[in-house]
DNA sequence: AAGTATACCAACCGCCCGTAG
DNA sequence: CCTACGGGCGGTTGGTATACT
């Protein structure tokens, strides 16, 4: 059975306090401790719910409440503890002396947020996000492993293949969008014309729910493959085939079209990189701003973008990104056991 | 100068938990 | 054990200030 809110009683006021209610609050507190909060607003000459004066006083009125702006060090503490504790506002706020609760959530929300989805990293993990860089090596390593099943791979594997393509498909395309809204690093590693000057993305909602439902999809569905550390598929015969893209109008890439088709793809992808979102070239459907908030299932890649969803994925696995992704991917060559394992 | 977009943050909302009767 | 209360908590809203076009 729940409980009714403390201020459902009408006739109680709501809304920004006036200079005179914070002048009796004190004044009674200071006089008589606050005591029940819920009887505290008779007493007081309030016509406010306890609750409501608790906040005021908690948030606002206290004595030792510490106003202004964040320091660095208050600010590199929010981040540890931040990282440590989660959105633990108020135990986070009883490391900092002077600093509410409320306070230290809105700093976080309206600052340190942002300050670290732009320096690239996950602000719930403190981790580099799971983008397309980071991702980078599993990608070129699933396109791979198909490479390497065309090639005499152990046959039972195929249909795996086949799906874990597709899903290195599917996340590279949500990689590809995730880039896209993605707010310009310091020193930008696309260059001019990259996708941080895509003008038409203005709906910050949209971008961060884009954004959001990447990173949601992305740690949903992380990469999967056979031999490699991630959790393996024990069973593919309980792969859900109906949620994968159309098999019979799947083209399994052999090496030689896989070449050809990541060639077109780069070219492609500098095309659109240079012309905007709304390049006719552009075959991501990537979303305009004046389009409404697209639902889950909207990202999909639908049957009839199977082909397309593969060259993305196969553009992503390339060198299409210079630097950042060969070294990437000698990164991979160096710490994934994949290729131990299949080898 | 006016209109619009964005940032900021105080305040609210609703859920939860501990406790007392 | 059940219920109501007090209070804490995290998420969200909405008003205001500021920046931008």
């Amino acid at each position: 059975m729940g409980r009714s809110p403390c201020c459902d009683e009408s006739g109680l006021k709501k809304g920004p306090w006036t200079p005179e209610e914070d002048q009796k609050l004190m004044n009674y507190i200071q006089k008589n401790g606050h005591g029940s909060w819920r009887a505290l607003p008779k007493l007081a000459g309030l016509n406010r719910c306890g609750k409501s004066c608790r906040l005021r006083w908690t948030n606002y009125l206290r004595p030792d409440i510490k106003r202004g702006k964040f320091s660095q060090e208050e600010e590199q503490t929010i981040l540890n503890l931040h990282s440590i504790l989660g959105n633990k506002w108020s135990a986070i706020a009883s490391h900092l002396p002077g600093r509410t609760d409320n306070e230290i959530k809105n700093f976080w929300n309206t600052h340190l947020k942002k300050k670290l989805i732009q320096m690239g990293f996950d602000p719930m993990t403190h981790r580099p996000r799971t983008d397309i860089f980071s991702s980078l090596p599993h990608l070129l390593a699933l396109v791979n492993l198909k490479e390497l099943l065309d090639h005499g791979g152990h046959p039972s594997w195929d249909e795996q293949a086949v799906r874990l393509q597709a899903e290195a498909a599917q996340m590279a395309r949500l990689q590809y969008l995730q880039c896209l809204l993605q707010p310009p690093p310091a020193n930008n590693s696309f260059g001019a014309g990259s996708p941080s000057n895509l003008n038409d993305i203005t709906d910050m909602e949209t971008i961060n729910l884009l954004s959001s439902l990447c990173s949601y999809q992305l740690d949903q569905n992380p990469p999967q493959y056979p031999g490699a550390n991630f959790e393996p598929v024990q069973d593919h015969n309980s792969i859900p085939f109906s949620h994968l893209p159309d098999l019979q109008t799947y083209q399994t890439p052999s090496l030689n079209n896989n070449k050809d088709m990541v060639n077109q793809a780069e070219d492609q992808f500098a095309v659109v990189l240079s012309q905007g979102q709304n390049s006719p070239n552009n075959p991501w459907n990537i979303p305009s701003s004046s389009n409404t908030t697209p639902s889950p299932t909207s990202m999909a890649p639908p049957v009839a973008e199977t082909s397309i969803s593969n060259t993305m994925g196969d553009a992503c696995s390339t060198s299409s990104f210079g630097g950042v992704a060969n070294s990437a991917w000698s990164e991979l060559l160096l710490e994934d056991s994949f290729f131990n394992e299949i080898a």
